[in-house]
This record gives C-alpha cells, structure tokens and sequence, in this order.
DNA sequence: TGAATAGGCAACCATATAGTTGCATATAAG
DNA sequence: CTTATATGCAACTATATGGTTGCCTATTCA
C-alpha cells in the first residue's frame, strides 16, 4: 500500500466530512453527498475522486446514480503500521520534550 | 484543538520523515535534520515551521543551535478522536461495501 | 578580534490544488 | 418520443504549496 495518496486525500477537511457522511450513511449518491456542502457539484465529484484514487471510498453505477461506499481498510493500515509506531514510543518521546523544556532554563 | 493543522502536516512525505526521524532520536538541529533530505535548509525550516504550527514539533533555542523535540500527543488525539470512529464501525462498513458489490450483478 | 558555524528572513518561481462554468451524455419518467 | 434527472468531461482561474537563492544575524572558537 501506498499511504501517501491516503494522507493527502485526509487533508483536506471537506473530504474528511464526505468520510465522515459515507461512515454515517453508505450508498449515497453523488447528489445527496452534494447537500450540506457550499461548492458546486463538480467540486464535490473531485473530491470524491481523490478519495476514490487513495481507495478510501468505492462508487457503482446504479443506472443514472453513482452509489458510494466508504472503505475504512487504508485508515486502519495507517492507524496500525504508522500511528502505531507513535503510539508505541509516546512516553519516551514526552519525556525527552519535558526534560528539554526544563534544561531550556539553565 | 484544531485537527486541521494536523492533518497538513502529515499530508507531505518529507514532513513525516521528519517526525520518523525525531521519533527515533529527539533533540536533533535543524541541520542534523537536513541530512538526508536532498533539499536546501530553508526548505527544511518551512517544514519545521508547519510541523511546529500544528504542535507536532516543539524546538527550543541553545546557544546558536534549535533543537528539535516530537510532540506526539496531536497524533494520539486524532488517533483516538477520529481515526477511532472509523474503527469502531469498520465491520458495518465493509459489510456494507461487500453487499453492494454483490447486489452490483444483478 | 576575526573567521567559521548555525540559523533566520524575504523575495521569487513553478507547479499543485480547489474551485468555477459550460456543455455533453445516459437513464428514467410521463 | 420528449423531458427531466443524474452524472461526466474539459477548459479556465485564483490561490496555496514547495522549492530556490541571496543576504543578514547571532554564537562559538582560534
């Protein structure tokens, strides 16, 4: 996996609330997906195609409709490969930021 | 907090090499952080001052060096803040996506 | 003191990003 | 068949981003 598309696709914060939308309520239409945002429908369908391309979210044409689906597998990929190795190592990494704060006033 | 600033950061490789960097050893200045990035220092400053805009960072002055801490507890928060969310569902969601795509022959 | 070291500041440039508008296409409904 | 609906495609624009270079300031050390 490449978890560079997954990060830059979660930076955006209008992208982050299609998420959050999708994790509510799968199957949404590219209309419904449109209502609650303030930006013309073509700006919603590219976001949703950086979304698409990172593999956070999966479409099927249903007729006329485009129905989408979160995918929340590359989210956990990055919680446990990446974050985790942050989780793992937090106290040290605290600890060297208090004694470097405390040692500043020497 | 503002996640928002967060999320920036990460967005970009040379800035999450920056915190793997810091993780592995804290402390390190500005121009120990430059080595091993093909770029010039100030570019590397610029990605320090974004790391240290959303408190990933925390530096302090010695003397004419800048010593460089992580500050882990952003990424815990969106760890358990977010991320969280889309852990806590994600059988639902794949469940979901799995029988859309099954419905998709039809 | 004077030179070398570590870093800061500001202007500039190229490309990426996020948005727009206009028009085209395909399916559904009457 | 005709119209309305739902979406797709492409061109264009403004701003953000990531990088550069040149020069300045502040320590350290011989």
């Amino acid at each position: 996996m490449d978890a560079d598309p997954v990060f830059k696709a979660l930076a955006d914060p209008v992208r982050r609330a299609l998420l959050d939308s999708l994790r509510e309520r799968g199957g949404q239409t590219l209309g419904e997906l449109c209502l609650g945002h303030a930006m013309s429908r073509q700006a919603v369908t590219k976001h949703l195609n950086i979304l698409e391309a990172a593999n956070l979210v999966v479409s099927e044409r249903r007729g006329r409709k485009r129905l989408h689906h979160l995918n929340p597998v590359p989210i956990q990929e990055i919680a446990d490969r990446w974050i985790g190795q942050f989780q793992r190592a937090p106290l040290r990494a605290l600890a060297d930021l208090k004694q470097a704060l405390e040692n500043s006033d020497e």
